[in-house]
RNA sequence: GGGCGCGUAGCUCAGUUGGUUAGAGCGCCUCGCUUACACCGAGGAGGUCAGGGGUUCGAGUCCCUUCGCGCCCA
């Protein structure tokens, strides 16, 4: 017999590439079931899931690492599960990033932008995306995905560009597109309008400031507080409570502009609130959102004082020219020696940072372009509302559902270069927009040649709201779009649900009339093992290809799968994952010895199986585990269903029935054959359950466990009988349907191990050598007459006896002198350890066990007596009877030791 | 200000239609290199499930409330 052999240990490092080179050249990632080839059957169900695009100039962290873990893992259990499956792999071109990331190495050379024009710096920027963009595929590769990347996209792809053009031309045809001066939030450093929701507010340490308004013509004055002196300079009312005593007169009267000497209105408006600063609020529609508000409201002008660098303009009188803060210092000192100055309070402000780079932005009036979002966000609120559309976990359905309710128009121009051109072009001579699929050559309305167009890119964002359907080749109708569309499941962290899925609803919606998916599932995000947010700052992050390198991929998906559930923060620490390293070494381990064990039993069964308490219990906590796992499965409880194979595998299978496995195949025979036949079905089981949690080290036992099997025995098969080429493709274990002996087995087996557990306990308290072999006198009870000298070697083995001196019998007349006694549940154990022990301290002993089994007995009469034997389950109640009267017997046993 | 969530063993966390004696990993204590695994095995200590009230035969789980913490939106 030639040995099947494996190293001692799982090497993950040999493994893991080999591995997906493997699958990746089989083209197990491509669906089986491929509208564009001639067996294409439409009855196959697809399931499809469009990656979230990382930005090309991204490097793999964490929260890709989640997202590959949880969508892999989606996609590999329908996969198994028979559906035509096809995860959508692909990057977003991320304007700012990348546009930023090209200036710099240009400024490195010694040019600009600028210095080298539009057309050389878009050469110059897919020249980077060609050669460097591939950088996060290949690191999302890493992690196992199983994304079909014959079909890879890009959202600055010819395709996508188109869908991007289509989308923006049907908008403006319906006039939801429109372009205006808004107040918007400017980021002076990039130059570009920035999204609301790309704007963080951070607390920060400030001051309020307190001066005086001057009232015309008079010298009294109104006394205003700012956080930012600086925007006096576009102030153009002062606003006070319209049921404001203090300031009553005020209402209707001119004050005066520091230093600039301009004449404002004081207004009543209910939006002031009377206990902050001095109750009065200076007004500057041109520089904050809620006095852009209250400007519109009552009709006062704008006043733009800052320029697109955040310098003071022309309107700012002598301080133009300056930069913001530097105006602050200056307008207040002059207003401090003009006497107009009260006093300063420290202050914690709200500044708007932008989420890339920290800048603080600028709220701005500026010529940018919008989308009327109300109607589409209305479809959207709805395909929510109805079920069509599913939120995982639930409670963020009243999130989107808020955010949805208090949208606001979204601004989508840039003033970037790289990204999408607004396909608008402005006639020079009537004036008019000219909105075009095509390039125009001449203005639509009067004919010109005169034309040219926006110089503006759309939001990133845009195009990623298009990302479902267009990577599948909308708007053509092609065959993928009509089969795989609409998606199946849209998984992603929660922190972009407004940001992306928010959009992606709205545009899915809009453009292909119907949701882009039927389910959202949102997971958290990633902090450190104490539960911070991990930032370069604190020096807290862990990188996930760090991870990978040390202690495999395997063990990194695992943690983030487990333990985790929907939309809840994780906390990774390294700990976990060096523990689950370690539980992917188990499977190696117990695989290894199921190898070894199969290869020593005969090659061929001579009869039926006689199946032993062990064989039951192992087959019947597979099945339930089967049931469970479908079930958690099915409800999006991954955790759960990962800890629970975990558990099945380390404490039922490797703990106890390999080790009771051993001894059955050592006995030879059929015992012998169908033990292999048991283990190889349990352990094979177990991989396609772990499959797409670990996929390495559960493919490359598959294909070990195979090869051992097929070499020893036709007859060693798995569950179901049939081999698959490999795991990956292999049909998921549905679950197994209980038959009626199960509970029985399981719970002989769970007092079996009580027996063994309290024959190991004694032994350690009493510090038995632990090579002794003891005698020891059993008397198992008038029940399972017969099972317990069927279980001799076994019992023998686990509980440190000596088989040859181990007697069993149905009921003992007296208690064997000179040993002490074990009681478990109604079985009698007695070991001749009576010279080691103090007869007080065991009497101590079982009246502890005693009182205790008293204390339940008392508690079950009770609970029998009460309401619950009328009110709650037939079941239920019986199963409580059926525990008092073990505990009634348990103590029965107990009472005769004393 | 509006909304959402969390508080379970020393640490980090599971615990989903309310139903055994509330679990895991790590850490801790005692043993043990028994030919699968020391990335291991055996045994053990450790919890008024934040506090209070309510619903129920029965509450970590449902409701109310107090305290503490976090997040999102204004």
């Amino acid at each position: 017999m030639s040995a099947y052999e494996l190293p001692k240990t799982y090497d993950f490092q040999s493994t893991e590439q080999r591995i997906y080179a493997m699958w990746e050249q089989k083209g197990y990632f491509q669906p089986h079931n491929d509208p564009n080839k001639p067996d294409f059957d439409p009855s196959v169900k697809p399931f499809v899931i469009s990656i979230p695009p990382p930005n090309v100039t991204g490097e793999l962290h964490l929260g890709h690492a989640m997202f590959v873990s949880v969508e892999d893992l989606m996609v590999r259990y329908h996969r198994m599960k028979g559906y035509s499956t096809l995860w959508v792999p692909g990057t977003d071109h991320a304007g700012i990033a990348t546009q930023l990331m090209v200036e710099r190495q240009l400024i490195k050379e010694g040019t600009s932008r600028e210095a080298v024009g539009r057309e050389e710096f878009l050469r110059r920027t897919w020249a980077w995306k060609e050669e460097k963009g591939g950088k996060i595929t290949n690191q999302i590769r890493r992690l196992g995905a199983s994304c079909d990347w014959t079909r890879e996209r890009f959202t600055m792809d010819e395709g996508l560009s188109v869908a991007v053009r289509e989308a923006f031309v049907r908008l403006y045809e319906r006039g939801l597109i429109y372009r205006g001066p808004r107040l918007i939030n400017w980021s002076p450093g990039l130059k570009t309008a920035v999204s609301d929701l790309e704007v963080e507010y951070s607390e920060e340490p400030g001051k309020l400031y307190y001066f005086k308004y001057m009232l015309s013509g008079a010298e009294d004055y109104i006394p205003v507080a700012t956080t930012r002196p600086e925007t006096i300079l576009g102030d153009t009312a002062v606003a006070v409570h319209p049921e404001d005593e203090r300031y009553q007169g005020f209402i209707g009267k001119k004050v005066i502009v520091p230093i600039l000497g301009r004449e404002i209105p004081v207004i009543a408006d209910e939006y002031v609130e009377r206990d902050f600063g001095t109750g009065a609020l200076k007004i500057t529609p041109g520089h904050d959102p809620n006095d852009y508000q209250i400007g519109h409201r009552h009709g006062l002008p704008i006043i733009s004082m800052l320029d697109e660098s955040a310098r003071v303009n022309e309107n700012g009188g002598a301080y133009a020219g300056q930069d913001r803060f530097e105006a602050r210092k200056n307008l207040w000192a002059d207003m401090s020696a003009a006497g107009l100055t009260l006093k300063e309070e420290a202050y914690t402000l709200k500044v708007p940072r932008s989420q890339r780079g920290g800048e603080i932005v600028e709220p701005m009036i500026s010529e940018q372009w919008f989308i009327s979002i109300a109607p589409l966000a209305e479809k959207a609120n709805l395909a929510v509302q109805t079920g069509q559309v599913k939120i995982v976990p639930e409670y963020f359905e009243k999130v989107y559902y808020n955010w949805m309710d208090n949208i606001q128009d979204w601004c989508i121009s840039r003033q970037l270069w790289w990204g999408h051109r607004i396909p608008v072009w402005y006639c020079a001579e009537c004036g008019k927009q000219t909105c075009a699929r095509e390039d125009p050559s001449a203005c639509a309305h009067c004919g010109s040649t005169h034309i040219t167009q926006d110089p503006d890119v759309l939001d990133t964002w845009f195009s990623s709201g298009l990302w479902p359907f267009s990577t599948l080749g909308w708007p053509r109708q092609t065959p993928d779009l009509q089969y795989f569309y609409p998606t199946s499941y849209m998984e992603t962290g929660y922190d972009i649900l407004f940001f992306w899925v928010a959009r992606m609803m709205m545009s899915g919606l809009e453009f292909t009339e119907t949701p882009p998916f039927h389910t959202i599932y949102l997971h958290g995000l990633i902090r450190d093992e104490h539960g911070h947010k991990m930032s370069k700052t604190k020096g807290n992050v862990i990188d996930p290809l760090t991870v990978m390198d040390e202690l495999g991929t395997d063990a990194l998906r695992f943690t983030l799968l487990v333990g985790s559930s929907p939309g809840k923060d994780t906390n990774l620490s390294l700990k976990k994952v060096e523990a689950n390293r370690n539980f992917a070494n188990k499977l190696w381990n117990a695989a290894r010895l199921v190898i070894t064990l199969l290869q020593k039993a005969p090659t061929a069964p001579q009869g039926s199986p006689h199946w032993t308490l062990a064989d039951s219990f192992i087959f019947a906590r597979l099945k339930t585990l089967t049931r469970d796992t479908e079930r958690l499965f099915q409800t999006f409880q991954y955790g759960q269903a990962g800890q629970n194979i975990y558990d099945f595998f380390w404490n039922d299978f490797a703990d106890w029935y390999l080790e009771i496995a051993k001894l059955q195949i050592a006995q030879g025979g059929d015992h012998a054959f169908y033990t292999a036949d048991l283990l190889l079905r349990t352990l094979e089981a177990s991989l396609r359950l772990l499959h797409p949690f670990t996929p390495f080290v559960t493919e490359e036992l598959y294909g070990h466990l195979k090869a051992a099997a097929q070499a020893h025995s036709p007859h060693l098969l798995p569950q179901g009988g049939t081999w698959s080429e490999a795991l990956i493709t292999a049909r998921w274990l549905d679950p197994l349907p209980e038959e009626g002996w199960e509970e029985e087995s399981l719970r002989e087996f769970a007092t079996f191990q009580e027996v063994i557990r309290a024959i190991r306990n004694l032994r350690a308290e009493k510090n038995v050598k632990p090579g002794l072999k003891l005698a020891a006198t059993l008397a198992e009870g008038e029940k399972r007459e017969g099972l317990y000298p069927s279980l001799k070697n076994e019992l023998s083995a686990l509980a440190g006896l000596d088989a040859s001196r181990l007697q069993i019998f149905t009921t003992l007349a007296e208690k064997p002198a000179g040993t002490v006694s074990l009681v478990v549940s109604d079985i009698e154990i007695y070991l001749p350890l009576a010279e080691m022990v103090n007869p007080e301290e065991e009497r101590a002993r079982l009246q502890k066990e005693l009182t205790e089994a008293e204390s339940h007995i008392t508690r079950l009469e009770k609970l029998l007596a009460s309401d619950f034997a009328a009110k709650a389950p037939a079941a239920l109640v019986q199963k409580e009877r059926e525990k008092l009267a073990a505990y009634q017997q348990n103590a029965q046993k107990l009472r005769e030791q004393l």
